[in-house]
RNA sequence: GCGAGAGUGGCGGAAUUGGUAGACGCGCUGGACUUAGGAUCCAGUUCCAUCCGGAGUGGGGGUUCGAGUCCCCCCUUUCGCACCA
């Protein structure tokens, strides 16, 4: 055991491994410079983890993709940082730490130390000087910084109203920890709670987290898209209908107001206040706080399964501004509190919803837009709503506007008028920070009866988390039964005052923590400004699709806002991003406990090395593609790693070359040319295979590359050792251990990850020679070898050489020839 | 339903801008060396075939001298959003 077995030789992996895990944290290799040249840097991140656990192999890919990135960014000269921390407040650690009946504190510490040696073991290059922990004071300290600059700024703010609540976790949760109406971590559905809780205004970033989307090339276009469609904007106009018996306005969003005419009835949501200052009719009244009921007692799943739409006759109606028609104003559950003003116009003849609600409580259907102008819609016969654009008809003064023109006719006109306006809506809302749970960054504001909310003063931060034994979750914040903790005097009047009870959702914790890395020891600021000025922005953020509308959105957010005030410089914080695919077991399954069918990188290292559990990984599938994971993964690249990489010491010759220089032909034989050509081309199809990220190519490219090579006949020893050199060095961001015992074997001193990147000599990396396809009417018929600037004539001539090709001529006659040099010559025939 | 990907041998997957489809690896077949082989090496391996050739990148059509690649229609599948007025 420790060793793996080879034609000669044995690599020793469990010492070799050992050895240069110490070597380099001793010589500093992968430490990050403090202030970098700007030009000169590199960012890599992958994203911190949950220490809910150990490291799983989801992470380990993460990381050694991260790693083979960076590490060849060290090689190209790059100043780099590869920082790792731990997100460690929040529910996935206090779950955990509940269901072992340990204080999270304690918990949390324990698996940090599980989860830090298992990724030292891979090998990966991380800074482990500047590891930072969400949930120590030193950091969170900075956290509550945040918030309070936040809150100064007026986008920390509290409000009353219904919030997503999870029973089983006994906390509010954002939208986007909502996942088909069930909660994100234990899957128990949501339901709805009316209550105060704290928000941070994202909202008012939502153009620019929308628009700046365009500036992000190297950002997946799904993910971008799923962030577009998350904001979710759409134009439209608000138009202000009246209630007949008490005035008041009520506005509503359309994005249709070229329907305007169409509008037969009203609905408003059931969670409207408006329906209490109605003055409801007693027989109304007891069917409105009925359907009330029914609709709150519904979650959102059913609400929106529930095949047909519901509602009752409020017994009021509303006027509409645009003709003073009188409509009735229903209460229906299809219309949603949260967008919009949370009451719609409905048009039945134009929305399939209000057609199908209008059909089923015979309220009147008007058609206001036809097809085109010669086409007439019936609506008698209808059987579904026309919802495209189409000329609007029974409309008055606007009859024959059509699309785009009569939306912005009849906006217009209301806002000449004063009852409308253009309007833009979100589907996002404001992000819900405050949790009712223990394991979190505590709130840093006091309440006052006097001075009302006031931000906790800089020099009494952190707001450190008391450490109650009592911290399960009980509807209400754990900390809220803490005297000690939440009796303070004002720091504004010096009164009685109490703390906020609640802690903050973990995402604020991650929202900023690539910042810290840069600087993460600062005790006087969360970051010293000009090292964001020369780090950021990251320049390859690794990480799951997973977190595409949740984390990726948050921290854009926070980028955004620290922008505007003055703390870093660059419009986002991330320029480029890379979803990597998820590990699964053989049979393509997600890999889980209740399964049984986990397979431990740990278990992969112990048996085979690490070096070839990650080329295995590599090898596998395309770094953004899913993994079927099984046993069959490594043998092939562990043939090629334990048979043709490591034995390349045996071949070494001491020689010592010049790896900066390149050959010229005659300085080579027939053979070390050809081999010299095969590794120019190779460096030139890795280096690239690298920026793509594609390390799967890089194997292959190196397994051709090791076949050509045959040391036994290659007579100079300056060329033989360069080739060798060359290839470790191509080869060590994938198999850092073995390449850098190699590199030492072949008489260096310093790591190879200080040594320079490969460039490929632009003479060699086409051959002297090449084949040309010939074809006849595009069918391949022959291959002919000829010089590698061999013109139309001289291909022709060699193709007509012999009968392959005149056999298919014969008798016909040639219509055309078309040549492209160096690819392809093709002769097209006709009887 | 809407949106975005994907579909290539028995399998994982290659194939810059249209230009020799199946690189590389697994598996399989045959052979060599061996007491042995689940080691190593060599050869073969898209399918059909009477060995001339033919077909072939989910299906159908199109553009082109030439299409895995571009265009149109359809099917399957993965992911995301799902009553957003």
């Amino acid at each position: 055991m420790g060793s793996q077995k080879t034609g000669t030789m044995k690599f020793p992996y469990k010492e070799v491994e050992a050895k240069w895990q110490e070597r380099w944290i001793t010589e500093g290799v992968h430490e990050a410079p403090e202030l970098p040249n700007p030009d000169r840097k590199w960012y890599q991140l992958e994203m911190f983890a949950y220490p809910s656990g150990d490291i799983h192999m989801g992470h380990f890919r993460n990381y050694i993709i991260g790693d083979a990135v960076a590490r060849q960014q060290l090689m190209l000269g790059k100043g780099l940082l590869h920082p790792f921390g731990w997100d460690a407040f929040g529910l996935p650690a206090e779950r955990a730490a509940i269901q072992r009946k340990i204080h999270p504190a304690e918990w949390t510490e324990k698996n940090v130390g599980v989860s830090r040696r298992t990724l030292q073991k891979t090998g990966v290059s991380f800074d482990w000087e500047r590891e930072i922990n969400s949930s120590a004071p030193d950091y969170y300290r900075w956290t509550q910084w945040m918030f309070i600059q936040l809150f100064k700024q007026g986008l920390a703010y509290r409000k009353r109203g219904f919030v997503n609540w999870c029973p089983e976790d006994k906390t509010v949760l954002a939208n986007e920890q909502v996942k088909d109406g069930r909660c994100e971590r234990c899957g128990t559905e949501v339901i709805k709670k009316d209550q105060i809780q704290w928000y941070f205004k994202i909202t008012a970033y939502a153009d620019r987290l929308i628009d700046d989307l365009d500036q992000l090339p190297g950002w997946p276009e799904n993910l971008k898209t799923m962030q577009r469609e998350w904001i979710g904007r759409s134009y439209g106009a608000e138009i202000d209908f009246t209630i007949e018996d008490t005035g008041e306005k009520l506005p509503i969003f359309t994005t249709r107001p070229d329907t305007i005419f169409g509008v037969t009835f009203m609905a408003i949501s059931p969670e409207s206040e408006l329906l209490e200052r109605l003055n409801l009719e007693p027989k109304y009244a007891e069917a409105v706080k009925e359907y009330r009921k029914k609709a709150f007692a519904r979650s959102d799943i059913e609400r929106a399964a529930i095949g047909e739409k519901d509602g009752v006759f409020t017994g009021k109606y509303a006027i509409n501004p645009f003709n003073g028609e009188r409509v009735q104003l229903w209460i229906a559950d299809y219309v949603l509190a949260g967008y919009g003003t949370g009451a719609v116009m409905a048009v039945p003849a134009h929305d399939t919803r209000d057609f199908a609600f209008a059909k089923k409580y015979g309220i009147p259907i008007k058609v206001v837009i036809h097809p085109d102008a010669d086409t007439t819609l019936d609506f008698s016969k209808m059987d579904d709503a026309f919802t495209e654009y189409g000329s609007m008809v029974n409309s008055g003064q606007f009859d024959g506007l059509m699309g785009q023109d009569a939306i912005q006719r009849v906006t217009q006109y209301g806002e000449k008028q004063g009852f409308g306006r253009s309007k833009v809506n979100y589907k996002l809302k404001d992000w819900s920070i405050s949790r009712q749970r223990y394991w979190g960054c505590p709130i840093p504001i006091i309440h006052c009866e006097k001075c009302g909310e006031v931000p906790v003063p800089d020099d009494q931060l952190p707001v450190l988390l008391p450490p109650v034994q009592d911290y399960l979750p009980k509807g209400r914040s754990p900390l809220a039964d803490v005297q000690e903790y939440m009796n303070v005097t004002c720091p504004s009047c010096g009164g009685p005052a109490h703390r906020d009870p609640d802690t903050m959702d973990t995402f604020v914790c991650s929202s900023w923590y690539y910042l810290r890395y840069m600087d993460p020891h600062n005790t006087e600021a969360p970051f010293d400004k000009e090292k964001a000025r020369r780090w950021l922005p990251i320049d390859l953020y690794i990480g799951g699709v997973t977190h595409a509308t949740g984390h990726l959105i948050y921290f854009r957010f926070f980028h955004k806002f620290l922008q505007d005030i003055g703390w870093v410089f660059c419009p986002e914080p991330a320029t480029r991003m890379f979803n990597h695919g998820m590990v699964m077991d053989a049979k393509g399954e997600v890999m889980s406990k209740s399964k049984g069918n986990v397979v431990s990188p740990i278990t992969v290292m112990d048996e085979h090395g690490v070096d070839i559990a990650r080329l295995a990984m590599f090898f596998t599938a395309p770094s953004e593609r899913e993994v079927l994971w099984s046993d069959d993964s490594i043998t092939g690249v562990e043939k090629f790693a334990l048979n043709k990489i490591w034995p390349l010491a045996e071949s070494l010759r001491g020689a010592k070359p010049n790896l900066k220089r390149y050959f010229k032909p005659e300085e080579l034989s027939d053979f070390e040319r050809q081999v010299y050509i095969k590794l120019n081309q190779t460096v030139k199809r890795i280096t690239e295979d690298y920026e793509r990220l594609q390390f799967n190519t890089t194997i292959s490219a190196l397994m051709e590359l090791t076949r050509e090579f045959d040391s036994a006949k290659v007579i100079r020893d300056e060329f033989n050792d360069y080739v060798i050199l060359k290839i470790i060095q191509l080869a060590a961001p994938l198999m850092p251990h073995m390449c850098e015992e190699l590199w030492e074997m072949a008489g260096h001193t310093d790591s190879v990850f200080r040594s320079e990147w490969p460039q490929f000599d632009p003479d060699a990396v086409v051959g002297d020679t090449i084949e040309i396809a010939v074809q006849i009417n595009g069918k391949l018929r022959d291959t002919i070898r000829v010089a590698i600037d061999a013109d139309q004539a001289a291909v022709e001539a060699a193709a007509f050489a012999g009968d392959k090709i005149t056999r298919f001529t014969e008798g016909k006659t040639i219509v055309k020839k078309i040549f492209v040099k160096g690819r392809i010559l093709n002769i097209v025939v006709r009887d």
